[in-house]
DNA sequence: AAGTTTTATGCAACTAGTTGCATAAAACTT
DNA sequence: AAGTTTTATGCAACTAGTTGCATAAAACTT
């Protein structure tokens, strides 16, 4: 798995302690690639073992010492070559879709429902993506190579989340048209049914 | 995780062997679930415990017993009660968002290389994906509602194809301007450099 | 002044998923 | 006839990821 190139594609950044960098994926890379504080503290140390970051320790008291982490050549090294390899797709694990694809066993009504709590949650997504979008817009030909990287990902999210909301609509829109025509009959007993029970 | 509920979802359609099972998820579920044969095995072992399935012991002779899956009326209700829960969605872990993450650090040449060859995957990906919707395509008013389902499953993985297309297109196109115009020399350096070494 | 939230790091125990095997019959290929 | 592929199930050992804690300072809130 990707999860130490995910850690060492921010450090080709900037320098960031394991909690920043926690922050970071609950934010920014978190529309590609998801990790808890636990993995990415372990991460980290794995990553340091190998000589591919290396540690800067800030003293903090009595706490625990802040440590900072740095890319180190070797690191990049590692990284571009790894960037230059084939790749699979990602997997996709989608509880929506499994849902749908058992919807026969409940009522449309319930799927519909199941649909539009998706479709906010993707809307929800969406203007976040849109509002960080914006601070490129203000000089789009002005950005840096590094600058466009980042904005290539963001409008990949933005893509997705669009995607998504236009599928939620056109499902929707099916399921409805099918309960009035063909399947009127079963939408009203199941609606009956779930009154009884 | 829901891996329970992906292999009950197949099992509202019709009874699996694990085999039978292990394909399915390489071909039709795959495209929103995957899961190896060990996990499957294990997790059909596992909803067995609990009475969500009940086994069909088949004997073949000096060989292993075949074991058909059949989901059970608890199985079915414990089914139905999960899909009207909320949600969350998918995570995402896409190689390819790391890599133009950290696109910077290697010449825009490696970029669009592995941008085009991640175009070529999901051509071929959507090419299967619109080889299985010609079946729905036929008789697309008279498509009972367990078809519709999976139909409704199917018009996802084909817009998140094209949509993975365009933005690879959309990607190429920015590099490109992006090396014409600013990062001209930029790129000439790079050129150099990765003839050299 | 007392209580809550945020910053900051880490252990331990767990569940989920992967990899590399082993077995063996049936079907197909050269 | 011998070799390969497909069907079919499973063990063991591994890596990846999650959950529930524990600690403690600094900053903010009532």
């Amino acid at each position: 798995m990707a999860l130490a190139q995910a850690v060492m594609s921010l450090l080709a950044h900037k320098a960031y302690s394991g909690y920043e960098m926690t922050k970071e994926f609950e934010s920014s890379v978190g529309y590609f690639w998801q990790a808890t504080h636990q993995q990415i503290y372990r991460e980290l140390k794995k990553l340091e073992k190998e000589g591919w970051v290396s540690v800067e320790v800030i003293p903090r008291g009595k706490a625990l010492d802040k440590k900072v982490y740095h890319l180190t050549e070797l690191g990049k090294q590692y990284l571009t070559e790894w960037i230059d390899q084939e790749c699979e797709l990602g997997a996709i694990k989608e509880d929506i879709l499994v849902k749908i694809f058992s919807g026969h066993l409940v009522p449309g009504t319930v799927l519909i429902q199941q649909l539009e709590m998706h479709r906010r949650q993707h809307m929800k997504k969406l203007a976040i993506y849109e509002g960080i979008a914006e601070q490129f817009a203000h000089a789009p030909q002005k950005l840096s190579l590094d600058e466009l990287c980042k904005y290539m990902t963001l409008r990949r999210g933005i893509i997705c989340e669009q995607e998504w909301i236009r599928w939620c609509e056109e499902s929707i829109e099916i399921l409805q048209k099918a309960d009035v025509m063909s399947l009127g009959l079963k939408g009203e007993e199941n609606k009956e049914r779930s009154h009884v029970s």
